[in-house]
DNA sequence: GCACGATCTTAACAATTGTCATCGTCCTTT
DNA sequence: AAAGGACGATGACAATTGTTAAGATCGTGC
């Protein structure tokens, strides 16, 4: 029977049945409503999450206090703050769901013990956070080296789906600029557009 | 005896002395002079390595052919393009010695063998990959919620042996801005302090 | 030592983004 | 239906950074 986290866990290694089930019995699934949190502020991040549906927004507080959206989440991807995950401290960073969102999750122990189980498992934990690390390196270099209008347009031709999903307000903070400046600059591609 | 590269392991994992002697036979040891490339631009990186001694520049070309720095590694660090070490596909990035550097190098095929037979090998590469996916993390949330004085305020604050030894044109393409601008905002802060 | 090129500084002006204030729309709640 | 609030759009002005050009300084090689 099909299963959202094994077939993308599928996508890294063969599990076979039993060890399908163990890793799955491992997991807790969960259900939030939009605005419900998924890691509440300054609380300790203690699993890995995996969205099976939804959208999950990304946010932390700077030191003036102000929410810095950094991040989305959805379906189909794994989810946690690894720093506050391997410290126990608590995490900079809080997670909200944008939409309803159901997922999947395993504290931090668990994974371990079938990391130490199946080396295969630590082989697809690695590999995921070398995805993660490439995500984010990349959307470093898309700040560096980007305008505003720029790393907008790639957002919109790189996950299309989001843009309509995500409040602009939050796309303009994902951004690093503020809503007026995402307004002004849509605008402008609208203008161009249609002359 | 004491070694760079096994000083650094040492804070992740214990080894038994048979086992640090079999994982540095693993690596080659390397030297390259000032100017001189880790990794050319357009190659596969086929190796991890380890900066024992030196300071490397890491940059890419963008679209327009134009170089972008984006990272450095003093001594004690590791080196690699995940991106590229793994696919086999040619790596966006180069590696250059912005001073005369020594250090050592493992390919991808036998750091694997390593990872099989010592799963707390796998696990030291897997911290290490977290903790580098974090720094580039935490830039990211700088460019996204500083400006380009706080960004070289907190570059200065962190790694102030870097500010000696790296040209500022390189400083502020690590920055995002133009080498005009890094020295436009050094002025203001040095009238700033000496009023 | 000298000359050359690379790097850094400085200044004026242009482009981009931020700030502030206002307005309209849509949605929710009553 | 009315009231209120969240969200987005718009415009004027300020702050930040880019662009261009010129000159100063430094190091390196001849």
């Amino acid at each position: 029977m099909p299963h959202p986290l094994l077939d993308r866990v599928a996508t890294y290694i063969t599990l076979a049945e039993n060890e399908a089930q163990e890793f799955l019995q491992a997991f807790t699934e969960n259900q939030v409503a939009k605005g419900e949190y998924l890691l509440q502020p300054g609380k300790v991040c203690q699993h890995i999450h995996f969205i099976a549906e939804g959208l999950v927004r990304h946010y932390h507080a700077d030191e003036a206090g102000q929410e810095i959206t950094c991040d989305f989440t959805p379906e189909g991807r794994f989810l946690t703050d690894l720093m506050s995950l391997r410290s126990g401290e608590p995490s900079q960073y809080a997670f909200i769901a944008l939409e309803s969102t159901h997922y999947y999750s395993i504290p931090r122990g668990p994974l371990e013990q079938l990391y130490a189980k199946y080396p295969a498992m630590e082989t697809m934990g690695r590999q995921i956070t070398e995805e993660t690390a490439l995500r984010i390196s990349h959307q470093a270099q898309a700040f560096i080296t980007q305008k505003a209008e720029d790393r907008y347009r790639n957002f919109v031709r790189q996950q299309p789906e989001l843009v309509q999903r995500v409040p602009q307000k939050y796309v303009a903070a994902y951004l690093g600029i503020k809503p007026e400046s995402l307004s002004r600059i849509r605008k402008q591609m609208m203008d161009a557009e249609k002359p």
